[in-house]
DNA sequence: TGTACATCAGTGAACGCGCGTTCACTGATGTAC
DNA sequence: TGTACATCAGTGAACGCGCGTTCACTGATGTAC
């Protein structure tokens, strides 16, 4: 063989990696395949020999974002908590990089707008993340829990993207202030 | 003049109109404009004749969204207060109907990369809706209602686009219910 | 009163462009005999 | 050991298509004289 064995799954996940990474940048639309492939030192007709289709990597992208997000979703819950993790959520930084942010706020509109297919295979994945963010709450009531985390990640993943609509403008940061305070306030009352 | 005096006015403000819908429904970049005109039983090269190009149409149709927007939010707010405005919001209607619901988890992930220019003029009509709604809070202190409805909308907008990116599944209905609960007991306790 | 002209919202053919996708091909390597 | 062939990740020209945008034109009407 001309290239070491692990060689086509590499190049495969440095595109989906590197996808995923564009596509919360500049969303769905905003990224050809063969500016894509270019970026990664390929030509774009060896896309088709990884992927089925646009949506096949559409798909891919948002499975690993999910699971890029989950990483350092835990990584601020283990070093500081649920405070910890909607600090660094509602962060100015967070707001300016959605290439390294979660995908929630960068792509939820567009997902709506996808396949059933597409949908159920997002809801499935995103739906484990709350499961294990639940687990992390204060008290054992799972269910309970649940709806708790589904109501922050509605709220920050609002916020972010609330935020990032509203430009460079007073109105974003405040935004931002204000559904950590209320969120903080909402932790504190649990 | 062939047609009545008002005659290009009334036409121009129908595309805003039903751009404002279709770009709602299917995103910017999921309208055309030929397609958009014929659906008015106009020809695409009118167009020109109303606007500069697609983005000053963008604009002007986020503009009429949150004027629809606040409209719609002020009906439900003098019916039964904010519990009745999240109860609307957060309802299977709103979530299965992005035409006739609220701008903003329609349109935030997408209008987070348009220009600086258009952020900022989406950012000066959002901020008036918030000062508005600020009013009906409970309470004097505006500068703190601000930062609740703030929140509410982060909340709400994020809920809506993420029931809507999670497809017809229990977790979208669990994540309307989810929100809705918590920031019922959120108003509870102003 | 009648005619020539100006106005102007809307028409539709044509443009260049970038996109997703296809496919015959390349060329380095492993393998069969 | 040497040669012919199979493999297969990646190449790049070519495709059809839909898009935003331009522009010379239409045709019904109001207006000037």
């Amino acid at each position: 063989m001309r290239y070491s064995e692990d060689h086509k799954e590499k190049t495969h996940a440095k595109i989906v990696e590197q996808a995923s990474k564009e596509f919360r940048e500049h969303g769905f639309e905003g990224v050809g395949i063969a500016q894509l492939m270019s970026k990664l030192g390929l030509s774009h007709g060896g896309f088709y020999a990884h992927f089925e289709d646009k949506e096949d990597l559409k798909d891919q992208a948002i499975q690993h974002g999910l699971d890029e997000s989950y990483e350092m979703a835990i990584e601020a819950l283990n070093s500081g908590g649920f405070r910890a993790y909607i600090e660094k959520y509602t962060s100015d930084l967070h707001r300016d990089h959605p290439e390294y942010g979660c995908v929630l706020p960068a792509l939820c509109s567009e997902e709506g707008r996808r396949t059933v297919e597409s949908k159920a295979k997002f809801a499935e994945r995103f739906s484990e993340n709350i499961d294990l963010f639940a687990e992390r709450l204060p008290g054992n009531d799972l269910a309970l829990n649940r709806t708790r985390v589904q109501f922050i990640m509605s709220a920050l993943s609002g916020s972010i993207a609330l935020s990032r609509a509203t430009g460079d403008t007073e109105l974003s940061a405040e935004i931002l202030r204000s559904t950590r305070q209320h969120l903080f306030a909402f932790l504190d009352g649990l």
